[in-house]
RNA sequence: GGCGCGUUGGAGAAGCGGCUUAACUCACCAGCCUUUCACGCUGGCAUACACGGGUUCGAAUCCCGUACGCGUCACCA
């Protein structure tokens, strides 16, 4: 029998990168094995779903390189894949639960629970229902309805053995069942929750394999009841360990920085987060930890998923980011930065990629190659633009005009200078390296001595990109504009 | 508080009873490379197996307790 595992969010909010981790560990393991990913929408809670929610965490997967073969947008044989639409089929179990006595009303009220709760705790008891509707007699029943309550629908737990089940990354998990009391399965709006609408689903669209996060793994005995009282095997589960923040807690949305898509906007590359994601409570093999989602799908085994919760390190994400800008280049790199660049208001009015004119896009393509070694995430390359752009050179710290002061400085822009006018009027970087060597020959003087008064003339700072490619971005006008703005700014200090 | 899960250097982690005087990656530091920075390379830092008992010839690895952390206890999912 081939896997087939779904990845199940509700839609009240963004894809977070928990959930994230969630579907990618289900999409490896499906993948490892040929199997199926099934992508449905949890959103019993009618008040808390949103439409638009299901959308994004679509579009956010999408993006990321997640791709489902069953379920929401794409359709299959167990549609519909949305819960919402599915409480006829959810009826119909209630109804076999029911037949076989595992069904009852109840229409304790809030306070009445949590009353009950409450004292069961200061008990030192675990919290849960007693069953105080579990023997109402017809009669009282009738009294309720006539006193306009509607009942909630609770699933009866029988005694009986531990609930044990071998869980994927945990091991052997167990818990008593006169720890978990009545539970509701279906509210009293005619809704049913989570606990049952999940099992069902599972049973229905054949999920073999339940992958996700630990903070299901007290739910699961209650489910496990429910597939017991319909007499059918279980899935595998597999709690996969929580992704916790710099503060050792749960991720959780409060924390802000949590959605793939702040991610996305950030400027993280959607291989680098999946291959973050990946190595925080995994590990592969051998010792390259690089990998892309390929090697992933190939090196992916639940056995190797820790049993620990992670913290999520920005430091190591951007790490990872780093390298996959790195191995990008040219123009498809300059595409992934234009939005960026735009941001800074360089080509901001232009609708995409496409709208650029030739020229432009090679000039970005050179951008990029400059600036890609210096930056963790495609939106810093954003700082970059004025380095590049416009005849404005950034104020000069007391390093660079130490740099101008020197003896040979004056003569070394002076030939620059001279040259460079007399050059033809466009510049590349083989044409802007070309020139400099000619600086050398002529002030005979070669190294840091030509480079560095360039450099800090051209730019205003002691650091940066490769020279070569610098000239070539700013090109032979601003170039020149910017030589005499620094000499007007450093006039004063010469002697 | 009940129940459940976890605990290897600052972070991710390898380790599955002897090969461990505990890998690897990030972060940090230094050197090299380089016209600068960055990249890269080399080296280093980090007094890491929570603690206490067992089991064993031998334990980070198995068992039991304790501590601490986290999760969960909803007519949320």
């Amino acid at each position: 029998m081939s896997i087939r595992v779904r990845f199940a969010p509700s839609p009240t909010g963004l894809l977070h990168i928990g959930g994230a981790r969630s579907a990618l560990f289900n999409y490896l393991f499906a993948a490892g094995g040929g199997g199926c990913l099934i992508l449905r929408s949890e959103d019993t809670d009618l008040a808390r779903s949103c439409p638009e929610y299901e959308e994004s965490i679509a579009d956010a997967l999408t993006w990321l390189g997640i791709e489902w073969q069953e379920g929401l947008r794409v359709g299959g044989a167990f549609a519909p894949y949305r819960q919402s639409e599915r409480l006829d089929v959810y009826r119909r179990y209630v109804e076999k639960l029911i037949a076989l006595g595992y069904v009852y009303e109840c229409f304790c009220s809030e306070e009445e629970l949590e009353t009950e709760r409450r004292e069961l705790s200061e008990r030192g008891e675990s919290p849960r229902y007693l069953g105080r509707c579990a023997r109402l007699s017809d009669q009282e029943k009738a009294q309720k309805r006539a006193q306009g309550v509607a009942p909630a629908l609770r699933f009866r737990v029988r005694p009986g053995a531990p609930l044990l089940f071998s869980d994927g990354v945990r091991g052997t998990v167990g818990f008593d069942r006169d720890g978990i009391g009545d539970f509701i399965i279906v509210k009293s709006d005619g809704v049913p929750t989570y606990n049952f609408a999940v099992v069902i689903d599972d049973l229905e669209m054949a999920v073999t394999h339940v992958v996700r996060g630990e903070e299901h793994l007290s739910n699961t005995p209650c489910q496990l009841l429910i597939w017991e009282a319909l007499g059918r095997t279980p899935p595998r589960y597999a709690h996969i360990s929580l992704i916790l923040n710099a503060e050792g807690k749960k991720m959780s949305k409060r924390d802000g920085d949590t959605s793939v898509f702040y991610y996305r906007d950030q400027g993280y590359l959607p291989e680098a987060v999946l291959n973050f994601l990946a190595l925080l409570g995994w590990s592969p093999a051998g010792d390259q930890e690089i990998l892309s989602l390929a090697e992933l799908k190939e090196q992916f085994v639940l056995g190797r998923v820790s049993k620990a919760p992670a913290v999520f390190d920005r430091d190591k994400l951007d790490y990872v980011n780093s390298c996959y800008i790195r191995v990008r280049d040219g123009e498809e790199l300059a595409e992934l930065m234009l939005p960026y660049v735009q941001k800074e208001g360089l080509f901001a009015d232009r609708a995409s990629w496409e709208a650029l004119e030739p020229e432009e896009r090679a000039w970005l393509a050179v951008f990029a190659d400059a600036v890609k070694e210096r930056i963790k995430t495609l939106g810093e390359a954003g700082a970059f633009v004025d380095l590049f752009r416009g005849t404005e050179v950034r104020a000069l710290d007391e390093e660079a005009r130490e740099i101008l002061r020197a003896p040979a400085a004056g003569s070394v822009r002076e030939a620059f200078r001279r040259l460079l006018e007399a050059a033809a009027p466009t510049l590349d970087p083989p044409g802007a390296k070309a020139l400099m060597k000619q600086v050398c020959q002529e002030v005979g003087l070669k190294g840091k001595d030509v480079f560095m008064p360039l450099r800090v003339s051209v730019t205003g700072q002691v650091h940066g990109p490769d020279l070569d490619k610098i000239l070539a971005l700013l090109g032979p006008e601003n170039v020149l504009a910017r030589l005499e703005k620094t000499e007007i700014a450093t006039s004063g200090f010469q002697s």
